[in-house]
DNA sequence: CGCCGAGTTGAACTGAATCAAGAAACGTGG
DNA sequence: CCACGTTTCTTGATTCAGTTCAACTCGGCG
C-alpha cells in the first residue's frame, strides 16, 4: 500500500531506492472509524497523515461556537493541519473521518530526519508545501470576493465529485453560508 | 541591501557562502513608484520579489469589478503572487506599489537552479512556503468564521501597524467589506 | 411501522451593501 | 501660509442577501 505513495512522489521529485526505505520505514499504517477525532483542535499535529482510502474533514468554530467546515481530504491526499504541525503550534481545527479510513502517518520528529538527510525529500516537502499554499490562495479569494451562489457553483464546477463524497451541511458550511441557504441557493439553480 | 535578505535567510538555514554568492549574484536591483504596477492579473509572475524598502499591495476584483485586497508587504518580506510563481499560472493577484519600492528580485529559472544545486537552497524554498502556507491558512479561518467587526478587531490586534502603512479602503477591502462599513465598526468601537 | 437524520421551505429578522450627500484631511500652486 | 480642488472618510436612509427559528418532507433502517 506504501506503493500509493510512492507513485505520488515520484511525479515530484525522484528519491533514490535507499531514501525511500528510509522514508517508508518511519511510516505508520493507522486506521479510523466514521465519526473518530483524528485531530483535536488546540492539540498540536505530531503528524503527516497520508490516506489511501476514505474520506476525512478538517472543521473549526466560530466565537458563538457555530461550526463550520474547513476542508476535505480523501485518497491520495493529506488529512493533517498542516499549519499546526509545520510550526509545532496548536491546531486552530479538528480532524474527523466521515468514513472509514486507511493511512500512512510519519511522525515530525522522522520528516525533519527526511529533511535533513535528503535534498529530494526537502524538495518534496517544498513542492508539497507550494502546492497547498496555491490552493489555499484561490480559495482565500473564492472567500474573499464571492457571492453565496458563485461560491456553489464555482465550487461543483471545480470538485463536482465533491457533492458524493460529504453531506450538504458540510458543503454549506465550507462555503461559509448556513445549509439553509444552500438549500435555497440549489432550488434556485435548478428553477433555472 | 542584499545583506537585509542574507540576515533573514540565516535565521532560516545557513547557506554556505559559495551557495549564497551564487544566489545573490542573480538578485536583481529594482525600484518602483508609487502607484506602478509590479504584477498585472492575468500575466505570469516570473520573479520573486523582496522588498527592502516600501510598501506592495495586491489585489483582485470580484465578478462586478469591486476591487478586493488580497494581502500587504513591506520591508523583509515577498510581494510576488507566490502561487503564480511557483506553478506558473496566470496570476489570480495584481500587486501595485503603495509607496517608493527598492526590492531585490531573483528569476523563476534562477531560483529553480538555486533549488537543484543547493539542499539548503531548497529547504529555505520549503521553509518560506511553509510559513506563507500557516499565514493564508489563519486567514482562511478568519474570512470563514469571524462576522465585520471581528475581522477587524482581530486585525487591529494582530498588525496594528498595518493602519499606519494603508488606507481605511484598503483595510475594509482586505476582510471583505465596504468602506463604509469599516466607517461604521470603527465608528461602534469609538462609543463603546 | 415509527423513528431519526438530512434536506427543504416559509416568515420574520438582521448585518452589511448600496446610493447619496457631507465633512475632514491632504497636497499643490499662487 | 492660505485657498482650492481632490481624495479619503464618515454619516444617513434604504435595500437586500443571507440568517434564524420553526415546521414539514423524504428516505433509510431498526
Amino acid at each position: 500500500m506504501k506503493i500509493q505513495i510512492k507513485h505520488i512522489f515520484d511525479r515530484q521529485a525522484l528519491l533514490t531506492d535507499e531514501e525511500w526505505l528510509l522514508f517508508s520505514s518511519k511510516l505508520i499504517e493507522r486506521q479510523y472509524q466514521k465519526g473518530d477525532l483524528i485531530l483535536k483542535q488546540g492539540a498540536i499535529e505530531n503528524y503527516l497523515t497520508f490516506i489511501i482510502q476514505g474520506t476525512a474533514r478538517m472543521f473549526t468554530f466560530d466565537s458563538e461556537m457555530n461550526e463550520y467546515s474547513v476542508s476535505f481530504s480523501s485518497e491520495n491526499s493529506f488529512c493533517s493541519s498542516y499549519s499546526s504541525f509545520i510550526s509545532q503550534t496548536p491546531s486552530l481545527v479538528s480532524v474527523e473521518a466521515l468514513e472509514p479510513i486507511l493511512a500512512y502517518q510519519i511522525s515530525y520528529a522522522h520528516l525533519q530526519e527526511l529533511y535533513s538527510i535528503s535534498h529530494t525529500g526537502e524538495r518534496l516537502g517544498r513542492i508539497n508545501a507550494e502546492l497547498y499554499l496555491a490552493f489555499k490562495e484561490e480559495r482565500e479569494i473564492m472567500l474573499l470576493t464571492m457571492s453565496a451562489k458563485e461560491k456553489y457553483l464555482n465550487l461543483i464546477e471545480k470538485y463536482p465529485k465533491l457533492l458524493n463524497l460529504v453531506k450538504l451541511e458540510h458543503i454549506a458550511t465550507y462555503l461559509g453560508i448556513t445549509p439553509q441557504s444552500l438549500s435555497r441557493i440549489r432550488n434556485s439553480i435548478r428553477n433555472s
